[in-house]
DNA sequence: GTGGTCACG
DNA sequence: ACGTACGTGACCACT
């Protein structure tokens, strides 16, 4: 029979730090025990105990040294994350029906060796499985240690028996005790003899055996003089040690082998348990199932669902009546429409129909129906598939529900959202993955069998139907029901117009500015060959590096995790000191506008002049949109060269292009979610805030406030928005750090409302564990539990900044269906082109100006009624730059 | 695929 | 004593 022994504190230790960061939904951290059970499992598999147990610790280790009056706890104890940890392991032991041992007063390691006793007395194997080579004495012909490592979430195991700890030692097991009396261990605060480390003292043991051996026979030991003066100094400390490094086997604990038998796991409290922790992979693989009866509906399996190919006419117009009288059906397309699947309820079954277009004769017509607002669905990234409707000149309507932007209001740093996935983190349940079956590029090839890529379709489609039942009271008990059916699902029409009308490019403008970058590039390389004696990869930050900072011997200022840094920052610092770093600055300039603007922008002008960019609504952790392909938030502007580029950008013969933005956005909403009394006024007052603020902070009148009082100023301000820290600043406004304390403390002196709101919001967040925007927008912070400082105060800063940028986020979303609805209703041509965040840009007649200009300035400034007043400007102009001022 | 750099709000 | 501002996306080099 054979027992197999776990050190709990052990490997759960090493499983926390070999396995990558991993937290539920709601911020637990789990990484511990999904390490843990990963290790578990393997040991199973190989070792096949007859009987399992674990022990944990319950004192800290280091109290077993109390008679070693010099010891001071080194060992930190554990960190926050893994702590929590500790019992939800325990509590998954128990559900395994696995025995666990601890005791008060006792380490683990001490019940190991009891443990081992007894096992090896009733004549049973013992598999002891730790990750400390302490417990290597343990090992006898009988028992043997399991040294457990994780590197990278891989575990290997070295299996210790007497032979292979010979080998490897050159001494029997049970003198590790010795060598550990002679050269301590640091981490378990075993002094050792002072002066003798590991190389010595492996030499004495290999040769003596003991520290018995060694100090009867001191005078005739053969070792150099000094370590014999540090040997007879130190035998106490050997001997201390020699009782800190042995580990009991008197262990007052209630263990016989057979109680350690194994049992089969407690089914549904183990299901429960892991499916509380997010680990549905080890739920398949453990075959558990979900426990039958009234479970809540996030643990409701997804049905199997009967799915038809719908080929003809009639079938479809028998289909759209059945459609037209459900509450709601549920839709997902392929991307260019070849196929279109619906399902729906049907008493206790699911059904689905898939559609493919060109199938037959009136199959444009079905969709036409099934796309208008007769028929209400619930679909997956409603924004894609309206723009995809577009393309084909449909507009959809009628869609009540996304999975997708209700995943990423209820977990918005969660990155992706592909059905497969929430259908594994919303019900535990593998799904097809659409790469593989309706996505993969042959899926539909004449040849090919469709039937499975049709199956996983229909699947998917079934999926978005449970997901919608689960998440929709989900958005309602969070609090964003408003802002999920009034923001962000009437945003999504707007989004795909505005990518479906494009912004019109000077595709020859674009081109000669082109010819002059080339130009200007061929001359600063040119140049820097020179200067550096030699040709190069400019590009390549490590050739640039080489160049620079071995070559011509200027001072490195900063380095990379790679190298020498030779970002801007740096090279400006070294600007002066040789002729080189200025053609450098130049190329880098030149090159940016020309590759990723010049060339890129090219790349993607569309068949009708007008590049159409594509925003995304599921991808920012405040709330922000973002753009892609090309991504035409980030159009230079802050260098002249670069705003030249705004030139490109242009209205057609006939129109005009206005441009309405906010001004001061996130600090207004500084002071009005801070309720500072003191901003408040400042903003009211109508003056320039920055100059305000540095006439306060800097003690003298509005108009006696200097160009760089503001400008410092100004940092200060937006410093705060971020979650500033004095060095930053300091930094950013080339002051020193003692400066940058003072200036953040006469800010906080005149707005001390922004102080108190800085302190609470992060107490108020570590207590809730996320934080909100004024719609109700979340972001959950697990950051802030952190033991780790930097991540900590990560969670600071974001806690700190979450509730402004997305508050702003929310304000111009709203505003920005305002617009188009106003648009419509009062039957203007003009059209919203482009949103930068706080910008918007509309397209429209010369004639319409005017109104534009009004309709946009109301429609921002009046989006919310908020103690202080949103400005936003507008102007008019035939290209951005002109439109912008 | 990752890291460095740099464009924007 | 720590290591240093929030949110993005594109391009290039290099592994």
């Amino acid at each position: 029979m054979k027992l197999m022994a776990i050190d709990g504190n052990s490997i759960i230790n090493r499983a926390f730090f070999g396995v990558r960061m991993l937290t539920t939904r709601d911020g637990t951290p789990t990484n511990a025990v999904y390490g843990f059970l990963t290790i578990l499992q393997k040991l199973l598999d190989e070792e096949a105990p007859d009987a399992l147990c674990v022990c944990f610790d319950r004192k800290a280790p280091t109290f077993r040294h109390l008679a070693y009056e010099g010891y001071k706890a080194q060992r930190k104890g554990m960190p926050d994350e893994l702590a929590v940890q500790m019992p939800i392991l325990k509590d998954v032991l128990d559900a395994m029906n696995i025995p666990r041992y601890e005791l008060d007063g006792w380490e683990a390691d001490d019940l190991l060796g009891t443990i081992s006793v007894r096992d090896t007395a009733a004549g049973w194997e013992t598999v002891i499985v730790t990750g400390d080579r302490d417990s290597l004495q343990l090992i006898t012909e009988t028992a043997r240690v399991k040294l457990v490592t994780t590197r990278m979430g891989q575990t290997t195991e070295k299996d210790m028996t007497p032979e292979a700890f010979r080998e490897q030692y050159g001494f029997e097991p049970i003198h590790i005790i010795d060598l550990k009396a002679l050269m301590g261990d640091a981490s378990d605060n075993i002094p050792g003899v002072k002066g003798i480390g590991e190389k010595t003292a492996m030499d004495l043991i290999q040769r003596y055996e003991s520290i018995e051996a060694i100090y009867a026979g001191l005078d005739s030991l053969e070792a150099k003089p000094a370590v014999l003066k540090k040997l007879a100094e130190g035998e106490d400390m050997a001997r201390l040690s020699y009782d800190l490094a042995t580990i009991r086997t008197d262990a007052p604990v209630d263990f016989a082998p057979e109680d350690a038998k194994r049992r089969e796991p407690d089914g549904p409290a183990l299901y429960q348990l892991l499916l509380k922790l997010e680990f549905a992979k080890l739920i398949d693989k453990l075959g558990l199932k979900a426990p039958q009866g009234d479970a809540p509906v996030e643990q409701r399996a997804v049905g199997p669902c009967i799915w038809e190919d719908v080929t003809s006419p009639d079938r479809a117009t028998e289909l759209l009546a059945l459609w037209r009288e459900q509450k709601q059906v549920d839709l997902l397309a392929l991307p260019g429409l070849e196929a279109v699947c619906v399902s729906w309820r049907q008493g206790e079954e699911v059904r689905a129909a898939v559609l493919r277009s060109g199938g037959w004769e009136g199959c444009e017509q079905v969709l036409r129906a099934l796309f208008s607002g007769d028929i209400a669905k619930r679909t997956h990234d409603l924004k894609t598939l309206l723009s995809r409707l577009l393309d084909q000149g449909i507009r959809g309507e009628g869609f009540v529900f996304d999975t997708a932007l209700a995943a990423y209001l209820l977990a918005p740093t969660d990155g992706s959202y592909d059905l497969e996935k929430l259908g594994l983190t919303y019900f535990n349940q593998e799904f097809p993955k659409a790469k593989e079956t309706y996505l993969a590029p042959d899926a539909f090839s004449p040849l090919a069998d469709h039937s499975t890529a049709l199956e996983a379709l229909a699947e998917h489609c079934a999926l978005i139907g449970a997901l919608g039942e689960a998440l929709a009271p989900r958005l309602e008990e969070l609090g964003m029901h408003k802002l999920y059916y009034e923001v962000e699902l009437p945003l999504c029409p707007v989004l795909a117009e505005m990518e479906r009308e494009g912004f019109l490019v000077d595709r020859k403008a674009l081109a000669a500015f082109g010819e002059m970058l080339t130009q200007g590039i061929a001359g600063d390389q040119a140049q820097i060959y020179e200067l550096a004696g030699e040709t190069f990869n400019i590009n390549s930050t490590q050739q640039l590096g080489h160049i620079l900072f071995d070559k011509l011997g200027l001072p490195p200022v900063k380095k990379t995790k790679t190298g020498y840094s030779t970002s801007a920052e740096v090279l400006e610092k070294l600007q002066g000191k040789h002729p080189i770093i200025e053609a450098i600055l130049d190329y880098r300039q030149l090159a940016k506008l020309q590759s990723t603007y010049v060339e890129g922008l090219t790349k993607v002008i569309a068949p009708d002049g007008r590049i159409h960019t594509s925003f995304q609504n599921t991808v920012t952790a405040t709330g922000r949109l973002s753009s892609t392909e090309p991504n035409l938030q980030n159009i230079p502007v802050r260098t002249e060269l670069g705003a030249e580029l705004r030139k490109m950008f242009v209205a057609p013969p006939g129109c005009k292009l206005v441009d309405a933005d906010y001004s001061q956005i996130e600090l207004r909403l500084l002071a009005c979610i801070s309720g500072d009394e003191a901003m408040q006024a400042a903003f009211r007052s109508g003056e320039d805030i920055h100059t305000v603020t540095a006439s306060q902070v800097f003690g003298v009148p509005v108009e006696s406030v200097t160009h760089e009082m503001r400008r410092r100023a100004k940092a200060v301000n937006f410093g705060i928005v971020y979650g500033i820290s004095d060095f930053s600043l300091s930094q950013d406004i080339g002051v020193t750090r003692a400066e940058a304390r003072e200036y953040m403390d006469k800010y906080f002196e005149t707005y001390h409302g922004v102080r108190e709101y800085m302190k609470a919001v992060v107490e108020r967040a570590r207590e809730d564990g996320y934080v909100s925007t004024l719609l109700g927008r979340r972001r959950w912070l697990p950051e802030l539990k952190s033991s780790n400082f930097n991540t900590r105060s990560f969670g600071e800063r974001v806690a700190l900044n979450m509730p402004i940028q997305g508050t702003a986020a929310d304000l111009i979303k709203l505003a920005m269906i305002h617009v188009r609805d106003r648009l419509r209703r009062e039957g203007l041509e003009a059209r919203l082109v482009l949103q930068v965040h706080d910008e918007l840009i509309v397209e429209c007649p010369d004639a319409e100006v005017e109104r534009v200009k009004a309709l946009l300035t109301q429609e921002m400034e009046g989006v919310m009624d908020l103690p202080v007043p949103m400005r936003a400007d507008s102007a008019a102009g035939q290209s951005w730059a002109e439109a912008k001022e």
